[in-house]
DNA sequence: GCTGTGGACTAGAACGTTCTAGGGTGTCGA
DNA sequence: TCGACACCCTAGAACGTTCTAGTCCACAGC
């Protein structure tokens, strides 16, 4: 036991520059009311003893914590992305993150239980498999901003990538280079799969390639991009746009050891630039989501619903961005 | 502001079930002294207004936290397969989790400062380019465990995996397939890079190979190996054993580049077995840190440190395992 | 001299729990 | 009948802050 020493308190730094309390604590929190000679002597005792102040007893007494709790997926490299930028939003506005992980032993629930433990004052969502009652009768007691997934509430701000756009401006990139049949590798049931997969049909609708639309079914994993490349193989189209970069990478795969190649015979298109899409040998053409206008808008709702100012639209879309690399081509004549 | 609905407290409880706050307290945490009539109603009072806790209001009277406070990098892969052993055993010992991420953007000392306000009990810190010195000034104050890095001081824990062993195994295997002109790519100034070069050193000289010894500057990232692989080209060996499994990624790509075929020209170890490892067209040997022992014996240390437990020794060391994928074969002739 | 005014400071309540120290009641054995 | 002892329960302090409502004092204006 390190009983021993003892936590140092505001009342031992109060003590130590002859003060009160109350006086400390003004001090301690740069509020009016303190003479700067005294200001300075309690800030060095302060210093000295080495005071902390104790987070828990300051958020119990001021009613607010200035807390947002972020529930994230440890598996998700996207979710770490994420992140870095939340910190920094969070910080601007004048708030602390505190983070609950999902993990696969570890579930959204039991995260999101913590989370409400801790008293922040909303809840930022990193996509999940929650439904949207459970949603919703967690908002009817804090704010909730749930990013990377719908939720057709009043109550739920949502926060997401426009991934019809990005399903756009990859049929437009394949298209420009030539590109007439082009498939589209599906997500499965993720969030964001239907809409990307509905953005790849209207944009070859648009582009009058209705006849080319071929949608195979996918998921999430390199092994779901390598068993939609095993289907593509029989009779390849000349261009493919997948539903993310993971997936991308199985298909890759698949078609180069079956002596396709990329981008010479056809042309591939991720989802999400993700580290994965950036490694020199796999060097993946993909649709990239802002991380950084997604983590700022978040917070910007979040802090607007626990503040209480007039909210504007529900849901905040972010366009997504198309990075050219090394796996598009013009298309094989 | 929805300051209309008043957060539900221990006191609406008790007046609701018709029994003192004490009463209700003891109710809520499962200790003895209440009837089981009583029990009952008033957990059913709880859950029908939907009572939760205040965790800082018990935490600040009770004394204890019962909060392990984990410092990770969210840039690192590795992180996050550890997280995921860390809650299980956490939650194993009774205790709770609380995270603080290290982001491009967001450095340790402000994360770890954030972790001493929230009053836990202890620091596990992951990694990191704290120096020892700083290490030790937090550690006056709480347990600190550091992982996946060394410290040499009596009041630091350290667990991390056995790099050196790591080493070995990855030489033997190696030899075991003939192999006998080996180098290694070294990691740079990254904790554990020095202990897995004097490993390779030590295992080669085990082998009689001391003329074969060939060390060539690496670092972490995938451009590290690629540069190694470069240097590597005017004179390549049979095998190599690299520090990471990133780097070993970069190796990799230019060696096929440059028309040496993996494994049969040139065989190749990463370390960690990261997801990236078990990509199918990567598919890398690789040493494997045993993640879920780490975590474990993280946590026992934490916790001993806390309830004041004799301490054993105060370095932890896990032995890795190998993984033979498919960059590795028999040497050729 | 009296009354304001404003700046520096303080006492004590409050936040929502847990913990300590008891207060009743009922049963049992003598 | 009486104490002893469980057993169930309660009052009130305590944790370390912030906040409210002051007090005290000096100085200015009348």
């Amino acid at each position: 036991m390190r009983s021993g020493e003892r936590r140092i308190t505001l009342a031992d730094v109060a003590a130590e520059a002859g003060v009160s309390v109350a006086l400390a604590s003004i001090v301690m929190r740069g509020a009016p009311g303190a003479g700067a000679v005294t200001r300075e002597r309690v800030m060095k005792v302060a210093e000295d003893l080495g005071y902390r102040p104790d987070s828990r007893a300051r958020l119990l007494r001021s009613g607010r914590s200035r807390l947002l709790g972020v529930v994230f997926d440890v598996r998700h490299p996207f979710h770490h992305d994420l992140l870095t930028g939340l910190y920094d939003a969070a910080g601007a506005a004048g708030y602390q993150l505190t983070l609950s992980a999902v993990t696969p032993r570890r579930g959204e629930r039991t995260a999101i239980g913590d989370l409400l433990q801790d008293r922040c004052e909303a809840i930022v969502l990193f996509g999940g498999q929650l439904r949207t009652s459970e949603l919703a009768s967690i908002a009817a007691r804090l704010p909730v901003v749930a990013m990377m997934r719908s939720a057709r509430r009043r109550d739920v701000d949502v926060v997401h990538n426009d991934d019809a756009l990005g399903s756009h401006q990859a049929v437009d990139h394949l298209v420009s280079l030539g590109h007439r049949r082009i498939a589209h590798v599906d997500g499965g049931a993720l969030h964001g799969s239907s809409e990307r997969r509905t953005g790849y049909q209207e944009a070859m609708r648009r582009h009058g390639l209705d006849e080319h639309i071929r949608v195979v079914p996918g998921g999430p994993g390199e092994e779901d991009g390598a068993r939609a490349a095993e289907k593509l193989l029989a009779d390849p189209p000349t261009a493919v746009t997948v539903f993310n970069d993971l997936s991308a990478t199985g298909l890759l795969d698949v078609l180069r050891r079956n002596g396709l190649s990329v981008p010479g015979d056809i042309s591939v298109v991720g989802y999400d630039d993700t580290s994965l899409s950036r490694l020199a040998h796999i060097d993946l053409t993909t649709i990239a989501q802002d991380v950084d206008a997604l983590a700022a808008r978040a917070i910007d709702r979040a802090v607007e619903r626990i503040e209480g100012v007039p909210a504007g639209p529900r849901a905040v879309v972010i366009p997504p961005r198309l990075v050219v690399r090394s796996t598009t081509g013009p298309a094989p004549r």
